[in-house]
DNA sequence: TTCACTTCGGCACTGAGTGTCATTAGTATC
DNA sequence: GATACTAATGACACTCAGTGCCGAAGTGAA
């Protein structure tokens, strides 16, 4: 480890104790073997820097490996890939997701309850809404991290389109659940590119706005006739 | 050109002729310099033959130049990347859109212009239907396709929802417009899934169902009301 | 100390994509 | 036909992402 890399370390000990899961907490200690060198959370904030400062083509892996202080080899048991590095704990979140939309009262109507859970996806904490806004920018705006996210938006409107499909007893790859799903993903992403061009505006409110906009232009009571035609 | 190259040049001879774009008619003779070599078509089909029979990451550009009987370096002056080889004529074929739903009489409703010129969008001959169907499924399953995939799909939507804004006179980033592409793509690929789980079923007639569907559960009222708040 | 175990990181490799440049194959002009 | 001009080609060398392999380095327990 290069004396840069320890003092760039410790100049990060705050932001990556603020992006540790909050939910999990560690075993104390390991049971065998050498303990980890490093963090997810730490690698992570050391390379959203470099891409910020110098952009996300112009930072090779051997900038970030060498600035975080690990071999390159190393790097890749962190991060399957370049592209990874921004999404944080996405799988936590949406595991997070879906346990509350399953948790939620069906006397709600189904997109009450999809607002409710999609805004709370996307609340971070205050503190971090500089740096979340950052984050996002280079995820909508970099094209090999655009390109990248599709991945990652398939498995989210996975869940929402499961939870759809189980409100209106449609089968999941119905044609309903699965455009709902595409919509609520459009929604969020327009909601985003709002945001990011009002640095005054605030995540949340837009996107509670959005959708709720959106709930008034779509009309459920088709369905029952759909799902009886479908099934 | 290696012996086999050529085999295979004539072996495709057929499909290139069918795959050329049928409207721009090409200059009979080129002016000046060398004749290029081979075709956009030609490599393309050469390098789909190869993923549909050893798959996507099975096949490397040296594989697809070698049998195209062309050299590595000429592979990237005709496509920019790998990914960018199952996709046709798409940038013709989304001007044609544009111009498609520009023609249009007002007079329709929006949705019903949007459905009909995206119908028109996906119509192929019916001599290509198997081909069309293997290449879609290259596209919407494989992994790296599908995540490069975004970057066309954004054009796409940029075309759906330029048209809507224009029509219900809201600026094209607002959120109406951005939503309703989203939903369009959604149903796009949605229908496209219907298509594929069913070998009997007909591209055209799914995306008309779709978007009939679609079509009664959206009610473009709002829209009113959210306009002069919004401009 | 030794063992079992786990992480680390160096090395060599594959494959995508790019810059450079000499070569090749056409067309136009004399 | 010889020459000049032009455009496509392909060889070479390079960068960078990502992977397989394996020995070395830590760490807790026996």
């Amino acid at each position: 480890m290069t004396l840069s890399a320890e003092v760039k370390g410790v100049d990060l000990a705050a932001d990556v104790e603020r992006m540790e899961e909050p939910a999990v907490s560690e075993p104390e200690h390991r049971r065998l073997g050498r303990a980890p060198s490093t963090t997810h959370a730490e690698i992570s904030h050391t390379a959203l820097r470099l891409f910020m400062d110098r952009g996300f083509d112009q930072t090779t892996i051997d900038d970030i490996a060498r600035e975080a202080g690990i071999g390159r080899r190393t790097f890749f048991r962190y991060f399957a890939s370049k592209s990874d590095l921004p999404w944080g704990h996405f799988d936590v979140l949406l595991d997070r997701m879906r346990q509350h939309l399953a948790s939620m009262s069906d006397d709600l109507p189904l997109m009450e309850q999809l607002r409710e859970a999609i805004v709370e996806f996307n609340r971070v904490p205050e503190t971090e809404w500089a740096y979340h806004r950052r984050r996002m920018d280079l995820l909508l705006h970099v094209p090999t991290l655009l390109a990248h996210s599709t991945l990652r938006y398939a498995s989210w409107r996975q869940v929402v389109a499961e939870h759809v499909a189980r409100r209106l007893e449609l089968p999941e790859h119905d044609l309903i659940p699965q455009t709902m799903a595409w919509t609520c993903l459009g929604v969020c992403l327009a909601a985003y590119e709002q945001w990011l061009a009002d640095e005054e505006s605030t995540l949340i409110d837009l996107l509670d706005e959005a959708f709720r906009l959106i709930d008034e232009r779509i009309d459920t009571s088709t369905v029952q006739a759909h799902r009886s035609a479908s099934m």
